[in-house]
DNA sequence: GCTAGATGGTTTCTTTTGTAACTACAATCG
DNA sequence: CGATTGTAGTTACAAAAGAAACCATCTAGC
């Protein structure tokens, strides 16, 4: 009986669609108005988050693997917008720090994402927000849970 | 106060990173297992659905743009998953539809997919479930509606 | 200390994706 | 009709992403 799938109600394609969907308008946002790509977004964002960090942990944080937050911390490096100290105990690494510039930039982005977050929310009470999260958290770490299979 | 931005808080990314996980885990089934593309296991799945197609109408059922269904339907027609009948009254379309042999890998996989799917949602009550699908389906419509700005 | 293996990070190569231009045809309007 | 405009689908080019190899350094065991 279970042998038709409706791809509208299968849920890796509707996940996966919706976040293109969102993907695609907010990026109008850091994209075309701040010049910045999305894996430098993460970036930035986990940098303000957490004052300094190592690439490792910046993709610890962000579902990124090593080779796109380097390319990341390479490109906002070379717009200034972070800095690099060397570290002592172990010379291949480097903490990552946002420059003045960074952190402005950061501080003019943020709340037009958030805004935009807010409009796109809207429709839904306080409740169904929580519920949203929430079932994305349970899905999050069900994934964990079957990732060896 | 609202300065700050929690990257695991933030929808966008949420969504993002829930839905890459999701097509990863997946991807094993039917890219390595079954040796096709995620845009062709959308056009399969669409076809086995509406039996025949333009590449217009699969573009629009399944939220991809015509370059990727156009390289999805001749990487299927490579195969001979799919067949295309030559539309008379428009020369430049024809219409599309699986071979036997499509159809028999559609009856394949099918099970397979929804057999993780419903692992993956396991966890969740069945209004669980509905409530997750109504919020996915809200989001959706509320883009649409912001889609011009 | 010295070697073997692990780790942080970058580079290189290949595949995938998106954008823009293009071809061929169809439809509309004078 | 004939010219303009729109549309189906492909191709060609450029940007992005992933995989694997790589370098430099660190750690652990001998």
């Amino acid at each position: 009986m279970d042998d038709k799938l409706r791809l509208q109600q299968f849920l890796p394609y509707r996940c996966n669609s919706l976040a293109q969907k969102i993907s695609l308008s907010l990026s109008r946002i850091y994209v075309q108005r701040f010049g910045i790509t999305v894996p430098e977004w993460r970036a930035l964002v986990t940098l303000a988050e957490y004052d300094e960090l190592q690439s490792k942990q910046i993709a610890a944080h962000t579902n990124m693997d090593k080779v796109r937050v380097s390319r990341a911390v390479a490109a906002l490096s070379d717009k200034g917008l972070l800095h690099r100290r060397p570290c002592d105990r172990d010379s291949r690494a480097a903490f990552l720090r946002l420059t003045e510039e960074g952190v402005s930039l950061y501080r003019r982005i943020v709340p037009e994402a958030l805004a935009w977050e807010k409009k796109l929310l809207q429709p839904l009470s306080a409740a169904e927000q929580q519920a949203l999260f929430a079932l994305l958290d349970k899905l999050d770490g069900r994934l964990d849970e079957m990732a060896p299979d």
